[in-house]
DNA sequence: TTCATTATAGACAAATTTGTCTATAATGAA
DNA sequence: TTCATTATAGACAAATTTGTCTATAATGAA
């Protein structure tokens, strides 16, 4: 059951897969602690409570989570490729793994705590700046519009699809969304 | 504590509040039965366990949530009219509540019970149906497109909407959907 | 009124949950 | 080698969870 690395990180491994894949209220922290190879006072000194593994959660999966964001936008360098590579970064972490949706929606589904929905919206906030600029580089060419709304279309779509393929177990809502962006932002 | 009905309806009352508010998993039997006014055996016997009791939650307030949806929409007789219909019910039920967005969705999240899941898929199909439906009637003196693909599209915003308007806690998702829907379905 | 059905209060069980604490072992810098 | 720091196993506590069962009361059709 070991898992590489020291406790903490064998901890945050094992829960970023549980709470991912069972729920968060589903996943009682023994079952981490089992599965980590790790003492229970390990989990206790380095996270203090459940609550506080679960914001360091989060927190977490949003680097790790943007990390793969950009290495997936970063292969293209045309703005038009680069707005549809967030697409394609979906679809492939959806056929990658047992899909199970969006981590930061499935906690805001499951917690009242306070600093995690704030680390849920902080996260969501980055996407949407990120969509924004991804948009604008895109759009730059094109006639005038209110690329600001186009860009909030965007986040929109590409916030439907990561929870309607989840709810479909489909890459449709995926493709679909792909395809609404480019009409909308005029890409051949 | 004591709510009207007999006890299978004081208990899916109260149910329906709590697994909303507060999660599925959050939420205790024990809650529920103290909240309700009920006694213990009086679940079991109706429901037979908490997961029969969260599939029969999940079927009747699907039940319920379209026929508000259909009420909303009943007011409306122009095609164009019924389709941005569906955005200002979100909005409406937005505003009314304690706003925690998708109970279909959230219970996703929470659950892996085969059941449930059954029951939020044929929800939302039945939903992506009706949009599909309100779609075709709303560009139907449109030039020829493709009405499926912007059926979707507008489920799709629809979807995120909900969920971004929970994550933001904040109508502009919704609104910035239903400008959106206005501009693909071509309306003035 | 009779009597089967339904509901109630609440004890009880068995498992599980989060969190604390202790005694001991491993680790790694000085 | 020394010694403070970190980790381990696992007992233990207190609360909570779902579910069962019993004895009694309310209900409502025949």
């Amino acid at each position: 059951m070991a898992r590489p690395g020291n406790p903490r990180e064998k901890i945050m491994a094992t829960a970023g897969k549980l709470f991912y894949e069972q729920g968060y209220n589903a996943t009682g922290i023994n079952q981490i602690l089992e599965e980590a190879g790790v003492a229970k006072a390990s989990l206790y000194s380095h996270f203090g409570s459940k609550e506080e593994l679960g914001i360091a959660y989060l927190k977490e999966m949003s680097i790790a989570w943007f990390r793969a964001f950009f290495t997936a936008i970063g292969k293209k360098t045309i703005p038009e490729d680069r707005l549809l590579a967030i697409f394609s970064f979906l679809e492939d972490n959806m056929l990658k793994q047992e899909f199970m949706g969006c981590r930061f929606i499935n906690m805001l589904a499951e917690t009242g705590n306070n600093d995690m929905q704030q680390a849920i919206v902080a996260h969501k906030q980055q996407l949407r700046d990120q969509i924004h600029q991804l948009t604008v580089a895109a759009c730059s060419q094109l006639p005038a519009r209110d690329t600001k709304a186009i860009a909030d279309t965007v986040y929109l779509l590409f916030e439907g699809a990561i929870v309607e393929s989840k709810v479909y177990r489909d890459v449709w809502p995926i493709r679909s969304a792909r395809k609404a962006v480019k009409q909308l932002a005029g890409i051949a």
